[in-house]
DNA sequence: CTTCCTCTTGACCATATGGTCAGGTTGTGA
DNA sequence: TCACAACCTGACCATATGGTCAAGAGGAAG
């Protein structure tokens, strides 16, 4: 697939400058959102001529695109942990645990994805029907097995998909009202620890799983 | 504060047509977000001129916070139901279904809020700061009592709240998404209650109220 | 050193869009 | 019927923005 990428000077150059780029582009999409996002704020926050953009990514859609598929696949890697469980106690822990780490370090990545995903998914409809309803499908089909074997309360797969991602990117996408409504302060080291312990509390007593 | 406004001719005009375009914006807002959206088609899609939409509301800007009022206010009456019970299981349950169904019959304007949050409550952070905050205050009081009662596990209030709002909110602002995993129908009225009995059971049982 | 290719960028263009306005139409109240 | 105010709208304008381009600077390879 992808060539080795030799080490030379211009290719180091190459990749400062396109994840300069994806990062300022991240952000301002999920700030203003694709459509009050614009290639010169992108340009300035990754400080490089607009001209130049243009050259990396012709266009504002692919950029874009390329920007939503990097939050995609970071995602998907990042649900790992569910596998290698035994049980749910440990597996959808862990999930909870790493969704809200994810949430944490990476809001904007999350807001770009709930954005896109609330205005029909234009550009990873794609991803939607094929990587991501295989992993659905996966993912349903373990809980299911957990269910068969006694581990836990017999609850919808599908539903209680729903419910951790909803949940876990709530953190992410609402971070502004959460922060809010904690005094406008954000979320303190004690508090996200707080947070995950809750969740984990209320979903792992809820699907009889401790 | 507002006149009776008299049953003129005049009066249902307006009437009409600045609902016909509020309704109009609150799609368009939802679907292309608020740097997406053009006036010309909110125009278009609630049958008027471009022109008579800036004689009802004089700038982008103030069409969308009269939307995003509305919607804000919509939300808050729909809570009612949490007041009146007597305990945990009867107050979550049908607050639960409440915004289940609010998510079902008006998912753009949930949409909506969602973006408005998303991209730092621009134009009603004032509405977070006072009454939500306040709203939020107060149930989460009705909580801790309901806690202090022995009616419920001893969970932190806050974070039961955000785990409500981000699970059933998500069936209107991820509804696209579930619709794809769903073999890209909408769901039905059969899956639309199992999935507020999902919901249901996985936090009553989370909180320890059933 | 020379050649070639990649990269950089200021200036420029076409278009879309929010907003204005003058003149016309319609309802209202006396 | 008349005068007034509310309402309507096609045409128009200023600006912002995505995208282009030609000329030049800077590495790479022989």
């Amino acid at each position: 697939m992808a060539e080795p990428e030799r080490l030379t000077k211009r290719n180091a150059i190459r990749q400062e400058n396109e994840s300069r780029i994806m990062a300022a582009a991240e952000k301002v999409f999920a700030e203003a959102g694709f459509g009050g996002a614009t290639m010169q704020l992108i340009a300035d926050m990754a400080g490089l001529p607009k001209a130049n953009l243009h050259y990396y990514f012709a266009t504002k859609e692919e950029l874009y695109r390329e920007v939503v598929r990097n939050i995609f696949n970071f995602w998907l890697h990042a649900a790992d942990t569910f596998d290698k469980a035994a049980g749910p106690a440990e597996g959808i822990g862990a999930y909870i645990d790493a969704k809200m780490e994810i949430s944490r370090r990476h809001p904007d990545g999350s807001k770009v994805w709930a954005s896109e995903v609330m205005h029909g998914a234009p550009v990873i409809q794609d991803y939607l029907e094929t990587t991501l309803r295989d992993w659905t499908a996966g993912r349903a089909a373990l809980i299911q097995r957990w269910i068969d074997e006694g581990k836990m309360a017999p609850v919808d797969p599908r539903h209680l998909l729903y419910m951790l991602w909803a949940t876990t990117q709530h953190y992410a996408d609402f971070g502004h009202q959460i922060e809010t409504l904690n005094g406008g302060k954000p979320l303190s080291e004690k508090q996200w620890k707080a947070a995950k312990e809750s969740v984990k509390a209320i979903i792992l007593r809820g699907i009889g799983a401790i």
